[in-house]
This record gives structure tokens, sequence and C-alpha cells, in this order.
RNA sequence: UACCCCGUAGUGUAAUGGUAACACCUGGGUUUUUGGUACCCAUAUUCUAGGUUCAAAUCCUAGCGGGGUAGCCA
């Protein structure tokens, strides 16, 4: 960063002004709106969740959007819960999305729910059954389906929907009154059987549901639908620019008729591309049968994609936000890379996440002619990318943990590590050779013997010979042993609904087959350098050369650490294997 | 089959009639006491064909390809 302070003089630039970034389409929308005084520069934004499910990542990038909207704009942004369905919908999951969209790092300006407005949405009803708008229709839902006819064939009007106003009045008195079994009528505008466009055939906009709603209760009897609810509840909190995804945008003609037929606030709906990744899904359908069917530990299991997923994984709100930020929006059907998603923790985490050793897989090394019972405080750098994280002490001794795979018996060429015979340093530490290897009866080798340098503390010789590899250690000694889970990809597939040939009968079932039978690895006698002892829950570090961790808010205890591996670092070595 | 939306490096986005840019991935290199970080280099007939224009990724037409839609779900 400095080198563009110090740009060179003879450059004639004068300076390297940022270019502003370019808007997306919305944002250009907005933009426009703004400039020809639309809503008198008002811009209002609502999130809709509906309370039937954990958020996921799909919702980030929404919840992202339609902050990061009215906040650059100086607007506001309502929480709004679309409760319209009484079957589906828990207080659960209201408290999970509140606590999920805070933890984002954003503030709503208003919480609603649409069940707030039933009142209000059942006066409007009765005020487009008054003006010839809507009826009460008496077809059960499979002759409904059928009259509606198909894309090339016009749907035949319902025999009821010529009932006049008095009449449909009375019956949608009596069906909130609760004097009809589900099913037996529903209230449908009146709009065109013939429409090219399904939603416009007389949609349903209140059916019959005798369940109990989280909030009112058993007030109700009759709920409205979506497509109604929806943008009159937009209309009544006066939302200017109403963002969903693509596959309602055949709804935006309903949505326009409601507000208009009403003749209320005209809020516009504005539809993005919903969010896609590679090796995951966003179905809250399917996430949930993944928890049902116990695929997963729950909606926070660390592999998951939701919200409190990568919470517990090890994720942080800015490393989110900045994906969510770098993905952009548009109108096209993508899926984005896993790649993204991890390099942005990544990117956030090494600036901030305090350095640590740790050993995944021990392999005991013995150094032959370190005293027996000397133990030094060697000095370690916290975080090299932040020099006020400071240093610490960490512990050595006689007696070493190092990674299982940081020896090879028979190293290939390019293999820097250590092996017998050959010279590594110990990061922070001294330069170790491997005099003898040690194996059990099966042949395995069980512990290193070594030798070490006393002139090279703090990784330097002093007659200048070099060491390609430095590889990380604790002292066995003072070393914690703890539980570290490793994640990989959900689904093994880019594509989880990819059809995998050799197990797929139904294509439908196959997002399961493409499961990932080893998306989880559990080491259970990691050791760990002794400054974890107090790791807290939410605590990131990273270990170095393997990877981020954090502490499971779940499983862990003081006594019992157990760690989640968040994301690995980049590991070219690891790479240069995986091509052979 | 009808209607709607969308086609720009491998992936995802930018360029809004005027030099196709950025990030990730991939490959190569420099630096390095993390095989990390940082930095450098490499990769496009802008789906196709016509048209408008001095000039088209951008505007028009047609084709092709992808996605969505026939809940009393949202």
């Amino acid at each position: 960063m400095n080198q563009n302070q110090h740009s060179n003089s003879n450059d004639n630039d004068p300076s390297d002004e940022p270019t502003a970034a370019s808007l997306n389409f919305i944002e250009q929308i907005v933009a426009g709106d703004n400039e020809s005084g639309k809503h008198e520069g008002r811009v209002h934004t609502r999130f809709p969740p509906e309370p039937n499910g954990y958020l996921h990542i799909g919702h980030a990038k929404s919840i992202c959007l339609n902050f990061g909207i009215a906040t650059a704009n100086g607007g506001k942004t309502n929480l709004r819960f679309d409760d319209t369905n009484p079957a589906k919908e828990e207080t659960e999951y209201v408290d999970s999305i509140m606590e999920d969209v805070r933890w984002l790092g954003f503030q709503w300006d208003n919480v609603y729910f649409a069940s707030d407005y039933f009142q209000q949405l059942y006066d409007f009803a009765e005020q487009l059954i008054k003006s010839g708008h809507a009826y009460v229709c008496s077809l059960d839902a499979e002759k409904t389906r059928s009259y509606r006819g198909g894309w090339n064939e016009a749907g035949k009007d319902s025999p009821y929907r010529s009932r006049d106003p008095e009449e449909n009045l009375d019956l949608f008195r009596r069906m909130k009154a609760g004097e009809f079994t589900e099913g037996e009528h529903t209230l449908r505008a009146k709009i065109d059987m013939a429409s090219p466009n399904m939603n416009m055939r007389d949609p349903t906009i209140y059916r019959i549901r005798k369940i109990k709603h989280h909030r009112t209760g058993s007030d109700w009897c009759i709920y409205p639908m979506y497509d109604y609810a929806h943008g009159i509840s937009d209309s009544i909190e006066r939302i200017t620019h109403s963002i969903c995804t693509l596959e309602f945008e055949h709804h935006r003609p309903l949505y326009n008729w409601f507000l208009e037929t009403l003749d209320i606030f005209p809020s516009r709906q504005i539809e993005f591309a919903r969010l896609n990744i590679t090796h995951t899904m966003m179905s809250k359908r399917k996430l949930l049968e993944l928890v049902q069917d116990n695929q997963v530990s729950g909606w926070d299991d660390p592999r998951m994609p939701t919200i409190c997923g990568l919470r517990r994984r090890g994720y942080t709100p800015e490393s989110i936000r900045n994906f969510c930020t770098r993905i952009g929006v548009t109108k096209q059907n993508s899926r984005h890379d896993m790649a993204w998603l991890e390099d942005a923790l990544r990117a956030d985490l090494n600036k901030r996440a305090n350095r640590r050793a740790g050993v995944l897989r021990p392999l005991k090394v013995v150094i032959e002619n370190y005293p027996e019972d000397q133990v030094e405080q060697l000095d370690a750098i916290n975080n090299p990318e932040d020099e006020s994280a400071g240093k610490r002490k960490v512990p050595f001794g006689r007696e070493l943990y190092i990674e299982r795979t940081d020896f090879m018996e028979d190293p290939p060429k390019k293999f820097f590590r250590l092996g017998p015979g050959r010279e590594v340093r110990l990061r922070y530490g001294y330069f170790i050779t491997c005099t003898d290897v040690i194996k059990n009866d099966a042949g395995e080798v069980v512990e290193l013997r070594c030798s070490y340098d006393p002139e090279t503390l703090g990784g330097q010789a002093p007659d200048g010979r070099r060491v390609r590899g430095t590889i990380h250690w604790v002292a066995a000694a003072t070393a914690i042993t703890a539980e570290v889970r490793l994640y990989d990809h959900l689904f093994q597939t880019t594509d989880p609904f990819e059809a995998s040939p050799a197990t797929d009968t139904l294509a439908e079932a196959s997002y399961l087959n493409n499961l990932n039978e080893n998306s989880l690895e559990v080491l259970t006698n990691c050791k760990l350098e002794p400054s974890l002892k107090d790791a807290a829950v939410g605590e990131l570090y990273q270990f170095e050369r393997l990877g981020y961790f954090c502490v499971d808010n779940k499983d862990s205890s003081p006594g019992n650490l157990v760690f989640n591996r968040s994301v690995t670092l980049r590991d070219t070595w690891a790479k240069m294997q995986r091509k052979k």
C-alpha cells in the first residue's frame, strides 16, 4: 500500500484518485429515483423473511443489499416477518433471524410482522369485494387448478365468479367467523382467467386455515396469501424499493395490480438473482431435511451455509459482508465459487487473527543433545500483519510434538521438511537434524530422534548455512490436548443437484447422494501451545501453517477445548501433491 | 408447447455508443524464520447471424443457449 503513496515523482498522474465504485442495477434505479425526486429522495427498504427456517448466506446477500442501499442513501430499512402461513411459522425462527441480522452488523429501523396488518388486510379485502374486484370462490383446490388452464390454454371462469358483492361480502364475513371448513371457500381477485401470466388468473388471496398462528393465536381462521399480503405490507410501510429474488418476477404485475386497484402507496418491486455457491445449497426446505435426517448436527452445523453455521465455523460478519459486496448484484443466474467465500474469510483473518502453534497429528520428537530438564521461553510474534499485537513466550523443551505430515522417511525432491538426516528450522527455535527414526512393530513411525544446534536459537545459523523448511512444534511437557474438527464441502459436486448416475434413480433424490462423506473429520489428540488454555468462545486464531481455527461455541469447555477449522491457509505444497 | 428474465476470460462481476476492466480460480515467478502474507506475469472471436452508426459488449431484428412460471407455499 505504501508504494502507492510513494508513487514515482516522474509519474504525471496527479493522484491515484479512487474511481467511484460502479453502481449495480438496483442502485442505479434508486439513484435515478432520487434524481427525479420520485419519493422526495426518500429511500425505504425492507428485509422480509418468512420465519420458517434459519437465515443462510443467500439471505445475507439480500440483507446487505437492502440495508446497504438504505444506508448509502440516508434511508431506512424495516425488518418484516412475512408470517402469513401459520402452518409453517414459529417463534423460534423469529428469534434466530433477529439474532443473525444483528450479528451481521445491521440494525433495522422498525420490526414489523405481516400479521400486524391482518385487520387492515382484511379491510382492504372487503373493499376489493365491494368494488367488484374480488369474489368468494367455492371450487375445491383441484377444481381451481383445472379451471386455471395451462400455458397453451386459457383458464375458464369459475362458476362463482359472478356472485354479486353482497353475497361475496356475506360469505367472506362468514369465512372469517369460522362458519366454513378449510378448503370450502377462498377469496379470489377478479382479474383475467385468460392472462398469459398465471398469477393474474384470479389468484387466491385468502384461504381458510384453522391453525393457531404464532402471534395472533386463534384470532383468525382466514389467512392472506403472499401476493396479497406482501405488496400491501410494503405499501403500508411506504417502502420505496421492494427488493426480492427473480422467481417473483411474474408476480410483479399482480403486486402492482393490488396497489393500483386499492389506490395506495406505490411501492416498487425490483428483482435480482439469488445467490448460489458451489458445493452447497440455499434451499431452506432441503436444509431442513438435512437437519431432520441427521445428515448434519443441526442448523448451526459448521458445514451448513446458514448464518449460524458460518458463525460457528468461525466466519466473521466482516468477511460475510465483504463477500456480499464483492459478488455484485445482477439478474443473471449464477453460481459463485466457494473459494470466494473462503478467500473473504482469509483476507479478514490474516489481518486480525493472532498466530499460535498447534499440532493436529502429533509425532513425538526427542532432541537427544538438549538438556533433560531445561525449559526455555522463546519469543514468538503474535501477528506479523499487526505489530501492535505484540509477542508472547512459548516454552521449548527436549521433547516436542511436530506435525506427522512434516516428516517423510523417503521424501521427494521438493519436500523441504524433515527426513532422516535432514535439517529444518523449528519456528522461533533452533535448527534440528533428524538422527534416528523409531518405529513400532507395525512399521509405523512413532518417534523421531534429533539433535539440535545450540548456535541457531532464533532461527539463524552463525555460519550462514540455510535450511529450506521451517516447521511448527509444541513442547510436549506443557502441551494442551484438544479436539479439532476439520471441515470440508458439504457436497462433493459443485452442484448438489447434479445427477450422480452411479447411485441415482430419481434425479430429485440426487442431492443426498452427492453429500460429501468426508466433510467432517474429528481429531481428538491435538497438541496446542499452552497460551491457548484460556481461549474463549468467539476467539479466532491462526494455527501457523495450517489455517484459521475458532473455539466451538457449543461443545467446547475450559478443560475440554474444541476447535473448529474455519478455513485452511492457502497451501501450495498440498496443491502440488494433489496434481500428482 | 405459452409467457417472462438472462447470455462479457474457467468462475463472478465492470464498462450504459468511443482503448473490453477488476476480483477469485488456475499456471509461472520474486520476497519470506508460516510452502502463509505481499508483489509481478499469463489467459476473451463480449452466444451466433444480420442491421443501424464514423464507431456496437452496449441500440434493432432473428436465431441459438440457460433459467423461471400452471400452491388454497413464500
